[in-house]
RNA sequence: GGGCAAUUAGCUCAGGUGGAUAGAGCGUUGGCCUCCGAAGCCAAAGGUCGUGGGUUCGAGCCCCGCAUUGCCCA
């Protein structure tokens, strides 16, 4: 972030100085090479047609300025079609471990989102059931996004909906009662069009045991308190499944309190008001071919119901009533055919651009390179709950987040676990463990790591040295882009990166024996480098252990728990 | 039939907003522990970036057609 932004501020005024303009294009990145130097600018080949010079020769001229001016770039060299490459100097990188020090658990911080409030809202599954593995990978996302947006300075507010009102719920409520007669004894009909899960029947048996007269109650009676009791134990299962997989909800918004307060309605009137709904054959459209959908939608039915567009539209406007400049939303990526339709909404509230999208690409659930078929309603299915016990909530979270959230992502348990000590994140805290194991060795002999300075940079001026700087000053800079183009991905990519740099330099460099001075001096860069490997997890939700006690061979064996074989019924 | 996304090494996936010789992990092959944690390091092999066009100084990336796969809608 440094680097870059005093390269940026330096060619700006070199261009300023010869009357040209920035350019939109203009991009400064490391480039692929190192032999190629520290940043690399494009702006001579953009410029090249309005300055009327070939681009070699504008970059040369643009050199010779910036040598004039830019006291801390060591080189400035030209090079292939006209690029402009920048070495900076020792100094400079040393510089940047004082940076870390002060900022400590805070490196990678930035303000860059300062005064805007956000929402994130994620998982907002059903509660019809547990949470399975694709709920996962969308409450990885959004508890990390929500972590990256705060880093940033954004205000955070993450939200589930809970979608306890309508169809789903109904049949939730019927479910249970009719598990719970047939419990009783008595004969029903075919449970096929409900869910019969174990938990149904485990919920069924409990609501009877809690009210043995439910049966002689009024059916309507009977399935409303079958239908509560459900909801209420299964919304705790799924907040204590969230909690294992160390995510936490601000808010837990019922679908339920928003139709009872009158918001629908309100809605409705709005709407109506400003001539984007209207009545027909009995029910209310939305016209959402304003905003581009292909036909109108219905917001109430003729019977009176209300669809799940109707509440979602309320919701929105709720949201933005709660004075959120930006809502984001995490949804599988089963209910694309919905966004613009949503998008087209949140326009008709006056809040086009406010609400932002994310789809989470389906999970597929794999065992030995077979596929695990999953269906909430016949109840087969892979817990959350039993992913995270089997793999452990860092390997999960870790998986999750190393990919891009639209692609779709496998998931195979068994390699995962087989391979669980050889898997990236344990190479990512295997790195932290071990810096720490030297900064505790170091102590035992009385060697602590120094104050940045002139002194303890004297010891790290080999190349080596320097590119741990080099990839310590990249993290702000990965940590504002990941934020601003919502992909954590690019946080874990990093942090292999990062790791990879530390277990190289491990192996090459000795420091405890490399006499106290040189030792000091390193223990100063590996401690700067641990302080960066735990900001980047915890951006992730990633625990940064200070020891790990096992080994690979003990820990395969020891692994012998056990991963249900689906719980069809 | 319409739409959304995906297609990069044997497998799983990155690829910083159009740049220089396309990257990682796993797997395969071969090296490295008298020394700070070998859960590690080094090296090799492995590619027509699905396909055909287009845009320009320059395309894995942008535009169009086609193919395949997944998903939504009718």
């Amino acid at each position: 972030m440094k680097a870059k932004q005093y390269f940026e501020d330096i060619l700006r005024r070199v261009l300023e100085a010869r009357s040209l303009s920035w350019p939109d294009k203009a991009v400064i990145e490391p480039p692929r090479e190192r032999k190629f130097g520290d940043y690399s600018a494009n702006v001579a080949m953009l410029l090249a047609g309005a300055a009327k010079q070939k681009p070699r020769d504008l970059a040369e001229a643009l050199a010779v300025d910036l040598r004039a001016q830019a006291d801390q770039i060591e080189r400035v060299e030209v090079a292939g079609p006209g690029f402009l490459n920048v070495s900076f100097g020792p100094s400079f990188w040393h510089g940047i471990l004082a940076d870390v020090q002060a900022a400590g658990a805070a490196y990678g911080a930035s303000d860059v989102g300062r005064g805007q409030k956000v929402q994130v809202e994620y998982v907002s599954a059903n509660p019809t059931g547990p949470l399975h593995i694709g709920h996962g990978r969308g409450a990885a996302l959004g508890d990390s996004l929500a972590r990256l947006l705060k880093k940033t300075g954004h205000q955070v507010e993450c939200e589930y909906y809970v979608n306890d009102a309508g169809r789903q719920m109904r049949i939730l409520g019927d479910s249970v009662w009719l598990r719970l007669r047939q419990l009783a004894g008595q004969d029903v009909a075919d449970l096929e069009d409900f869910y019969r899960g174990e938990y149904i029947r485990d919920i069924a048996a409990r609501v009877h045991r809690q009210y043995p007269d439910i049966l002689n109650l009024p059916e309507a009676q009977a399935i409303d308190l079958c239908f509560n009791e459900a909801v209420d134990e299964i919304l705790a299962g799924i907040k204590k499944d969230l909690q294992d997989f160390r995510v936490g909800h601000d808010v837990w918004f019922s679908e339920k309190s928003l139709v009872a307060a009158g918001r629908i309605d309100e809605t409705f009137a709005d709407l109506l008001a400003r001539d984007l709904a209207y009545e027909q054959d009995g029910a209310l459209w939305f016209r959402s071919t304003n905003f581009g959908d292909d036909k109108d939608r219905v917001l109430r039915k003729s019977s009176g119901e209300l669809t799940y567009f109707a509440s979602d539209i309320s919701y929105h406007h709720d949201k933005f009533t709660r004075g959120f400049d930006r809502v984001i939303d995490i949804w599988g990526a089963d209910h694309h055919g919905y966004v613009a339709r949503m998008q087209g909404a949140v326009e008709a509230l006056g809040k086009k651009g406010a609400l932002t999208v994310i789809l989470v690409q389906l999970v597929s659930l794999l065992r030995d390179g077979e596929q695990v078929a999953m269906s909430t309603r016949a109840g087969k299915f892979e817990t959350l709950a039993d992913v995270v016990a089997y793999v452990g909530a860092d390997a999960a979270r870790f998986l999750f987040l190393s990919r891009k959230s639209d692609s779709q992502l496998e998931f195979d348990l068994e390699l995962v676990r087989k391979k669980s000590m050889d898997n990236p994140v344990f190479y990512v805290q295997y790195a932290h463990a071990r810096i720490h194991s030297m900064l505790r060795k170091a102590a035992d002999a009385g060697i602590i790591p120094a104050a940045p300075g002139a002194a303890a940079f004297a010891g790290l001026a080999g190349e080596d040295d320097l590119d741990l700087c080099r990839a310590l000053e990249r993290f702000p800079d990965v940590v504002a882009q990941a934020a601003e183009q919502l992909a954590p991905h690019q946080v874990s990519h990093y942090l292999s990166e990062l790791a990879s740099a530390l277990h190289r330099y491990y192996t090459r460099h000795h420091v405890l024996s490399a006499g106290a001075e040189v030792a000091a001096a390193r223990l100063l860069l590996l401690s700067c480098v641990a302080a960066a490997l735990a900001a980047g997890l915890d951006l992730l939700g990633v625990d940064a252990p200070e020891r790990m006690d096992q080994v690979p061979e003990q820990a395969a064996e020891d692994a012998t728990g056990d991963i249900p074989a689906g719980h069809a019924s």
